[in-house]
DNA sequence: GCTGCCCCTTGATCTGGATCAATAACACCG
DNA sequence: CGGTGTTATTGATCCAGATCAAGGGGCAGC
């Protein structure tokens, strides 16, 4: 039904069709800021023209690098991304993913600087905004702003929830739960799902070594809380998890 | 020299003089926006209408409590607070410390209800702007968007830095050095600090136990990088312990 | 000054998940 | 096809930090 749906099951034409920009823009992270406080047609079009296109990035390619200079926030298209911090001894951090819809960057206003790099999980398209083009638009449209502010402020509560300290069985939990709520709120099917990043980014991004995670999804398995394989998981039973991952996603 | 560092000697009159509104400003979480970008006077003046003063809050009373609706962003005038999400097993988790000059409430706009309590450690004070009104301003404001998407940004910088699989020893030194840094921003001696949370509300915020925290500071004395009295913290060594704060300050 | 209540420290044990180690299941490619 | 590198699973052991337990110390109220 929707662009994205439909990308799922045609891989060959993996993005949108760039031609008509508002039917574009009905599926990108900012179609909330055009709609929501009145239609600006004018400043519809300044948000239209301001958007660049641009990848494919290929599977493990760099979107942006650490301490690159902020320029520009990138709205996912197609694909998906990782933003990983590498500390000093070299265990890779993964701060999130990205699946399309969702804003990669944010965290670089204040430093200024790109303080993670961010990487493609598999081709992966994004709307590149400049920044501070987008702030001055959004100074004159008040329904951006807002969005940027959510934005930020979604993520910010995703990231502490995420710090809290729990077991690793309601980790991964909630990392499926999450997952599968992000890509049906992007109109995927809500139960299956397709993983993008292996294991060990699992881990990574979970604060949990790789053979944990695996151990909790052959666990789950077992119980028939959900089907595996490979990197495509099926939610069996949805109350149960969402019962262990209620703790972590704070409701 | 200035205000706080002044409060810090002075206990009996504990907030900025109020009649001085633009003095006040100065010291406050939003003075960058109205001299970043071209002073303007009568933008800076609505600021000024639109902030209440509130407080004080005496320890343990609450700012705001989570489920209530996001109305307005709380900035620190003078004191200490927690924002402390509690979970289904009433375990305390701290979602961050909040001193003179930082701000409390970022993380409700978009769930648009606080997702947390919040707390005053101390005697605590606020500047209170209603959150529509500022961002209202914002708009006409481009130096204060640009501070909110700031204050966005650097808590979310804060935020996932914490929530690396970190060291016990790695995390109580950054929690010293970060706190003293952010001390210093505001004007406090940099070297020594009075800590308002107990070692258990430390134990929350870092994860771990409260006896694992006694245990590290404990640990830093007898190895001479701090001393301690109680609450009063002194930073001997800042070398040592900002190599162990590194990897978790992200450095 | 005494009493009760926290908060903090220190010591002794326990445990969840990390780490180490060995296959197993792939995917890719010549 | 079989070979080779990568990713995933499964089992065995280990350890950092949690938990349990027992004082010690400050301070408010009486």
């Amino acid at each position: 039904m929707t662009l994205h749906s439909h990308r799922l099951t045609d891989r060959d034409s993996p993005i949108a069709d760039d031609g008509d920009e508002v039917r574009f823009c009905s599926t990108c992270a900012f179609s909330g800021a055009s709609t929501q406080a009145g239609y600006d047609k004018a400043a519809l079009r300044d948000l239209h023209v301001l958007v660049e296109h641009v990848g494919p990035y290929q599977a493990g390619a760099h979107v942006f690098r650490r301490h690159d200079p902020f320029r520009a926030i990138y709205a996912v298209r197609g694909g998906t991304v990782k933003t990983v911090a590498i500390d000093t001894e070299g265990n890779e951090q993964v701060l999130g993913f990205y699946i399309p819809g969702e804003v990669v960057g944010l965290n670089a206003i204040y430093p200024e600087h790109y303080p993670c790099d961010a990487v493609a999980l598999e081709p992966t398209y994004f709307c590149r905004f400049s920044f501070s083009a987008i702030s001055a638009l959004a100074t004159k449209m008040p329904g951006l702003q807002q969005q940027l502010f959510r934005l930020l402020s979604k993520e910010l509560g995703m990231t502490s929830r995420l710090a809290g300290d729990h077991a690793a069985d309601e980790r991964v939990a909630a990392f499926l739960i999450d997952l599968a709520e992000r890509y049906a709120t992007q109109g995927f099917p809500a139960r299956r799902l397709h993983l993008a990043m292996s294991r060990s980014e699992i881990a990574d991004y979970l604060r949990l070594a790789a053979e944990t995670v695996s151990r909790m999804l052959t666990r789950f398995r077992d119980l028939g809380l959900i089907a595996i394989d490979g990197r495509d998981v099926e939610i069996l039973a949805p109350a149960p998890l969402n019962e262990l991952a209620r703790n972590v996603l704070g409701r």
